[in-house]
DNA sequence: CTGTTAGCGCTTTCAT
DNA sequence: ATGAAAGCGCTAACAG
């Protein structure tokens, strides 16, 4: 392409890539020259010389959780935005496959999104130093991180079994590695103390719907509420609790995290903490574009009323 | 890095590239120098160089949709397999957003893989002549198309059916533009002259539980069983009758497409039509990257039988 | 079996 | 405001 608009590369170069720096009629022309040859900068090359790619790589660790498309999908919206491409790659619930995707991947990205990280807080620094890194759901010391603000959330849902009459809840926690599960954890035991409510915590369980199957057996008898470390979970609870002839919300009231696709499809519908998955995504490719980002205010989790909670039996 | 082993840099290339091609002693020095100093080859040079980037886009219409979950996954992971890299964009159901999204992409992958493609034929013939092009649940003349085989799984539907004394059933179509939704029609439509039942199509919908609202009303009173384009227009219509105050499978049996994530937690437990989706998406990539897994036999649907289908009324 | 040389397509000083 | 030249890190002939 390169003199068929009868310049010089370096020309055509500018003309494509910052729309002010040149001549307004040259550059005009360079850009119907190059649309009608259907010519595009390359890619590589650009980021060959530069040492910026333009992409964005995001790991997820297993995107058989329905929580995760959302994410995926607020992620790759905003980075479209930016002229950002993801690379996307899941590390199927291993720290060890985790690593090695990031470290795949780094050369070929200009920053890395961790979805629900398995590694360690020094792997994760290690990585930091090399790349940019962004978490979403983990947090670690000196590193970017986008986290739901789970506050309001969860005080709207213990206040709602309160004024249902329960006086003490179960929370079933998830995988004892999983950060997002202990802070949880803490949300629920600090809201509790406020309101007045005891709160047993049970686990570690796997965050599946077999998960909460096995969580299921494990409630004590006297229980009236559970809160589950997420709707998977809290959906095989349900399931499970169902099949034993508990029911639900009359016997025990269930609730769970996150709203995914389906927790309003089951019967009885769930009641669940919403967190706004996408939103964390695309807030986690600004702050990977852009460190200010970090300033803004965090999402806040948002409690959805359904039909599994009831008065306390 | 370069002579930090004492070799030159073609050796290092071949060292680390091709395991055979180099005396083995020099090959394992290069290797633990590169290891010890976290070396690797770098990308984008070496995508600038050959003009192969490892990389594959695999672009979906609308990752809201539950069952672009398990194409995304199926490909990811095969693609890990071969050493090759997914990018990956959603078009938001517009074919304006796809052809853009396929053109930014394009420059930068070795092939594209469109999940149920909203371009034109000609579009697609088009990208085809540019670059290595996949379809997933689309045919286009003299394109590589991973499609299942819908055959199987739609008869023993159908056989099901009749056993429980259905005569007649109707489908629910949708987006006329979906070469998907005229396929299934088109099978369920063979399927039922051979054993005899009438089919009624309605539609289009929307391939959506809004879709499904939609249709739920569409059906005419002395229908005993329909079957929906897809899960998502399936719990949709189910929904839709029970608010109706219609009773399923009692009053009209339902079918879906698909067997989503969420079909087999709703009540009634939703019958349908699985198609074989992470081989879908490992297949497409089979066929990206050697024009012969072509030759492979497609994965057939199977009939999942649950409790959304009864006697006929 | 390994080193030399040239060049992939772009951006970026530095001149003009 | 534009052109010339050098070089990003690698691979692919071609020598040796």
């Amino acid at each position: 392409m390169a003199e068929a608009a009868g310049v010089s590369p370096s020309t055509v170069s500018r003309a494509l890539r910052v729309p002010g720096r040149l001549n307004a009629t040259t550059e005009a022309r360079i850009r119907k020259v190059a649309e009608e040859l259907g010519y595009q900068l390359n890619p590589m090359a650009q980021a060959l010389q530069t040492g910026r790619s333009s992409t964005i790589a995001l790991i997820v660790s297993d995107l058989g959780n329905p929580v995760y498309f959302d994410i995926v999908r607020g992620a790759q919206r905003e980075a479209r935005l930016h002229g950002y491409t993801v690379i996307f790659a899941e590390s199927e619930e291993s720290g060890a496959h985790e690593a090695e995707a990031a470290a795949r991947l780094i050369p070929s990205v200009d920053a890395l999104v961790l979805v629900a990280s398995r590694l360690t807080n020094r792997q994760i620094a290690e990585l930091a130093k090399r790349k940019r890194v962004v978490l979403i759901n983990r947090r670690v010391p000196d590193v970017a991180a986008a986290v739901p603000d789970l506050q309001r959330g969860v005080e709207e849902a213990l206040s709602a079994l309160k004024a249902l009459g329960h006086q003490s809840l179960v929370y079933l926690s998830g995988p004892s590695r999983s950060w997002m599960s202990r802070e949880r954890r803490r949300v629920i035991t600090t809201a509790s103390q406020q309101l007045g409510l005891v709160v047993e915590v049970l686990g570690p369980f796997p965050p599946t719907l077999a998960g909460g199957h096995q969580a299921a057996r494990a409630i004590p008898g006297e229980a009236t509420a559970v809160i589950a470390f997420n709707d998977l979970m809290a959906i095989g609870v349900i399931r499970r609790l169902q099949a034993l002839g508990v029911a639900v919300p009359e016997q025990l009231s269930i609730v769970g995290f996150d709203d995914i696709f389906g927790a309003d499809l089951i019967a009885p519908a769930l009641a669940t903490v919403r967190t706004p998955l996408d939103m964390l995504g695309a807030r986690a490719i600004r702050m990977a574009l852009d460190a200010a980002a970090a300033e803004e205010r965090p999402a806040s989790a948002t409690f959805i009323q359904r039909d599994s909670i009831g008065p306390a039996a």
